[in-house]
DNA sequence: GTGCCTCTTTAGAACTATTCTAAATCTTGA
DNA sequence: TCAAGATTTAGAATAGTTCTAAAGAGGCAC
């Protein structure tokens, strides 16, 4: 494992939430790491589920406060695709999601430059978008073929 | 009131629902009239307070189905625009929806030709596209610079 | 270092949105 | 006319999230 990745990791946490108003703790760096580490899209609960094993006395209430807090402080995103559970992105970067309907799965994919650049109600002050493309993935699809 | 273009809405929801294996019934009927007069968003909730001004023994189980069977027969959309209840649209054009996180309001607007052409991945077989756009409305973002 | 204020965490209760269940009712079509 | 299936209903159950109150921890003034 990489030392030098870590702290670099650590110290955009810490400054990140500082300068939201938000003080570093072990619950959030854990939060952090387990979204960090496996670059997919879970649930509250998922994280929940994760974060326990490197911290099992940590409490569902406090892993969505962190959460919230690391959405607010622009370290993760939050997606919702359908009816039912907010996921949770890595992913910084201007990007859109394709969820596939029958396995859940969600890919992210980078947008064009200036693919934003769309007609606005007038003097709407625009903070960001949320671009879904529901479908099915190439595996599932190929499934309904036959 | 324009009796003429009350059958033609009439006409078109029952072929709708009709080839997508529903009946028709007077409940989805009178689901479908609410979602249409109003041109809005409403949740669940506020189709079901609508629909009993009119029908007063509409259950809430029976309005989550109607939505249902209107959202399968493509007569409706539905809409996840954030964590909570979903929302519903009467507007079958290609747009997206501008959301005002201060007072909720939702603004359609109807999206550039070839909007949709981005790159996907590899054999995803897509079927409808959301896109939302979060900030504050013209009327909210005058408010927060007070 | 001590005290104080605020932020954070925790378990569990409460709440909101939605789905399920089982019985009654309605429709369709043999 | 009757059986089979679709639909509606009230209310129970479930899922996901937020709230509450008490305990714990961190930072700052003195
Ligand atoms: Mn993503
Ligand atoms: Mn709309
Ligand atoms: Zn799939
Ligand atoms: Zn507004």
């Amino acid at each position: 494992m990489n030392l030098g990745a870590h702290n670099k990791n650590e110290r955009h946490l810490t400054e990140k939430l500082s300068t939201s108003g938000f003080r570093f703790t072990p619950q959030r760096q854990s939060v952090y790491d387990v979204i960090m580490h496996k670059r997919d899209h879970p649930t509250a609960e998922e994280v929940f589920i994760r974060a326990k094993k490197q911290m099992p006395e940590i409490s569902h209430a406090t892993v969505y406060n962190c959460l919230d807090a690391l959405v607010k402080s622009g370290l993760i995103r939050q997606v919702q695709l359908e009816r039912g559970a907010t996921r949770f992105c890595p992913n910084m970067e201007e990007h859109c999601h394709y969820h596939c309907g029958a396995c859940g799965k969600v890919f992210d994919m980078a947008l064009p430059k200036n693919f934003t650049d769309m007609p606005q109600p007038k003097g709407f002050k625009a903070d960001h978008y949320d671009i879904a493309v529901h479908g099915l993935c190439a595996d599932c699809a190929g499934k309904r073929k036959n």
